[in-house]
DNA sequence: CGTTTATTGATACTTCGTATTAAATTTTGT
DNA sequence: ACAAAATTTAATACGAAGTATCAATAAACG
């Protein structure tokens, strides 16, 4: 990391300058490998593409960085599916939104969430200040409904 | 779990019938943990209260009804501090909604989210059936916003 | 009450994430 | 541009969280 031009970071790289930490390699190749990954990634995921873009970035750079982004509301872990490892969304400006399919584990993404009147409501009524927020919705995806039950509770008739 | 009536019978383990599970005591004890807790706890403190409550039962038995319950949405696993274990909230009537305190890790919670429209277009547009959702905001709490920065971010002159 | 079938408990094991510390790299002041 | 100061890093060994396995058990339901 050569003295580069702050002009040309990307926003999460800002995001961690202007909180007062360096931009090292591992953290660069860490976001780089989350975003060329598309998000809901696992760790071992990261683990993995890092480790390929440059070999020598150690297992522990790793995690520390992931949880420094999490501290700083670059990425977030969530549950996919259930008792697997988490999977690290990047919450891009701040949020991010999906649907999880409780049948295929597919998730979909979506922009609007309609929620700033209701933080700006909670910032006023609690006395907090808010600077990000995740929303997930539960529930069965077109595919799912339409298909055969693969799950217990729907198999009724054995 | 002798022929036990279902009137008698709360919500979560209802839930549980209809669905096609057996009610059986390490099921019933661990929701019983995760009540007496009051939300918001580790698998460690599950496993814990539940073999004060029946130290017969196994932690194999307590993982598994963890991931049972998180596939019902009777709970879901959510990261309050990063890169510790997850915490499981309660899912009431299907859905939850907390602030955490990205300074102190403390939660607060909510109960009015105004979702039930975005739910609706979301359905409609997608094609999706929704049971139920997860809102965290992310923030800092009144009492973090007075007191003596902590965090690196909040700390710049040296 | 007895049959069927899901679920359990015990333990050993795998894997994920962490602590530690000397070495390296970024920043900052000149 | 350079050197000093401070933060961050890599490596490895370690600890803890969660899982697989399978014989034994208990729930559901007629």
């Amino acid at each position: 990391m050569h003295h580069e031009k702050s002009r040309h970071l990307s926003p999460s790289l800002l995001r961690l300058r202007q909180a007062g930490y360096k931009l090292t390699e591992a953290r660069v190749v860490v976001l780089n490998a989350i975003e060329q990954l598309g998000g809901h990634v696992t760790s071992a995921q990261v683990l993995e593409r890092v480790s390929a873009l440059a070999p020598n970035i150690g297992r522990a750079s790793v995690f520390r960085t992931l949880d420094l982004l999490t501290r700083l509301g670059i990425v977030r872990p969530t549950y996919i599916d259930s008792s697997a490892t988490p999977r690290y969304v990047l919450m891009r400006d701040g949020h991010h939104h999906h649907i999880i399919c409780t049948s295929c584990n597919k998730t979909i993404e979506f922009e609007d969430c309609g929620l700033d009147a209701i933080a700006k409501t909670l910032e006023e009524r609690l006395n907090v200040k808010l600077t990000g927020h995740l929303l997930e919705f539960f529930g069965v995806c077109a595919t799912c409904q339409a298909s055969i039950p693969l799950h217990k509770e729907e198999r009724n008739n054995p």
